[in-house]
DNA sequence: CGGCCTATTCAAAGCGCTTTGAATTCCGAG
DNA sequence: CTCGGAATTCAAAGCGCTTTGAATAGGCCG
């Protein structure tokens, strides 16, 4: 069933046929009508391949797997590709997943070369970003999840992480801590860079000088967490709290205080940044854990839609956007214990 | 830089250039060499939409993103698509990753009879899923990873999960261990029910009796692993071993027994099922986890390459593969304690 | 009633590639 | 020399859709 045979079956021309079914306004309605109940009723399906090659398009979004070391690790990568997908299945646009190879900046150049992908979304961008160079010089369009520190002349969205963790340690203080310890996602990344800034701007405020040898960092992942944590509670005096860059790594910050045989929530407090994946859920957990949440799906979805935005002409350096982080308080914070 | 051009450029006709750059055999060797220098000198990069729409192909495999409660939890998912799209990028197809909505049937159904993907590639199915008969009335390509009850009418590769859980259970009791409990992942799939099977296998062929109490199963995740592990060390008297469905709930597992105040390897043993991905290392844990190891990448690079030969004429019930997997020793296993 | 404007529909020309069927060239055999 | 066949190359016809430019029909005004 193609175009032809529907436009045939109905008595009219592809002209006509194919404008009622992408909406444009100078169709009949009674006719638009007519086409669209035919449509369904003989299952059409337009081929992508045509459409694209008559609209000069490729339908795709170019998405990159990131390597084993980035900070975004896998879990979190694919809540985010879900939220692109949900929204970009709404259109005639599907996500191309290139995994990256030894030479990331090869896989951008062919994605932009080729004709296969319509714009291309980053993830995960460092303080400085070789691949915003790259793909502004490439001229293809994108968008970045996250953002650099030159972050005027490009797409973006980002989170309030500055924000976030200003809000977390603030909020720790306000209940008595001040010996507070941060465990980071590896440095380098803006996200990392900014959470930290957060921090410090909290101690800053209060005129409270930052105890260096608490501030950590690392890989996001469970082993990361508990390695950090366990040199950390070494230290003495030891910190009273942590903030902690993700759910993951907050699973070995508890593997590492139980070892150590402290009580989560009473001898130590802990928030977490939270990005709301299914895989761990910061609200089931005993006790249940305090987070500055952010849903890093509604993320990709909001990305993906900004993106078509973009295809569809928006100015890119007019699209930036960041999103504020709640801090919700659960069972893991407390006033410092008294040893 | 289209076709056209470089045959200009070339002097040749379209039809020359477009044989010499897809390897047909009735072009002069000379002439091929001239095109393939002037294609790259001219940075020519075909219209893959043009081109799918001449070859009738789509140039894009199928998958969809499985739900929240499936098996394969996340990490594992990008894993395997990462080994799909490492074989896939070799030749014009993408990887198009379409999201599960609420009915994951219409899903399917959209992906075969549109015209967007040439196969598609099935996760983590049932002992009896409903989507095999699906695609297979669709008839549209498809394979599974892994595989139902009735596997005999379409192309599949699985690992040998009833062979690695015997060989993992039968060690367990070479070393002493009686009391042997297994945490699966849940049941209706078909992974989970094979690693049953060889579990009960290894008992049956001693003629000894499977302690039913020590026989559970969940959703793999750390949380799971931990809330199983608990209950199944309450039972009196309680196991001495455990053998465990994934990495992921392994994590919970040890948890669980830091809690218990139990030294995982003296005090218990414990031998996971491994999918080598990045996200958590066997190897590097203290102490290092003993696994049944099988590359998920690896799996999923080879059921591209099946795909590919299918596509060209393979016939699917043809393609059907079983990797067997190997059991590594490392510190988790010794014999059972005596209390 | 003729002319003009708007609403609606249409035929045909691509989009950039592959592939069919035919044309051309070149050789060795007869 | 001449002819049939192998080796090369080519022109042109699609693939199924969108879009341009033109045609047709209907409605309103003077």
């Amino acid at each position: 069933m193609k175009l032809k045979d529907l436009a045939r079956e109905l008595g009219l021309s592809q002209t006509t046929v194919s404008r009622a079914l992408n909406g444009y306004p100078e169709v009949n309605e009674q006719t638009r009508a007519r086409v669209l109940e035919a449509s369904k009723r003989l299952g059409y399906r337009p081929n992508s391949s045509a459409r694209r090659l008559a609209t000069g398009r490729a339908g795709a979004i170019g998405a990159v797997l990131p390597t084993d070391d980035g900070p975004l690790t896998d879990p979190h990568f694919v809540e985010f590709l879900a939220g692109v997908g949900e929204r970009l299945s709404e259109g005639d646009f599907d996500i191309l997943l290139s995994p990256a190879r030894s030479d990331e900046n090869d896989v951008y150049r062919q994605l932009a070369s080729g004709t296969r992908v319509d714009a291309i979304i980053l993830s995960s961008p460092r303080v400085r970003d070789a691949r915003v160079d790259l793909l502004n010089e490439l001229e293809i369009p994108f968008i970045l999840h996250g953002r650099t520190e030159a972050d005027s002349d490009y797409a973006w969205l980002d989170i309030d992480n500055i924000g976030a963790f200003h809000h977390a340690t603030s909020y720790l203080m306000d209940v008595g801590h001040r010996r507070i310890a941060l465990i980071n996602g590896a440095s380098g990344y803006t996200f990392a860079r900014h959470r930290e800034l957060g921090f410090r701007r909290a101690f800053r405020e209060r005129g409270l000088a930052v105890e260096e040898r608490y501030i950590t960092a690392g890989t996001m992942t469970e082993e990361v967490g508990f390695s950090l944590a366990m040199e950390l509670l070494q230290i003495d005096p030891r910190p009273t709290a942590f903030i902690v860059s993700s759910m993951t790594v907050t699973l070995g910050v508890i593997r590492a205080l139980r070892a150590s045989e402290l009580e989560l929530g009473r001898d130590v407090s802990l928030i977490a940044h939270d990005d709301v994946i299914p895989y761990v859920n910061a609200d089931r957990m005993v006790p249940p854990v305090s987070t500055t949440r952010s849903s890093i799906r509604a993320a990709g979805a909001r990305v993906a839609e900004l993106t078509l935005e973009m295809l569809d002409g928006r100015a890119s350096d007019d699209i930036q956007e960041v999103w504020p982080v709640e801090l919700i308080i659960r069972g893991t914070t407390g006033p410092p214990s008294r040893p």
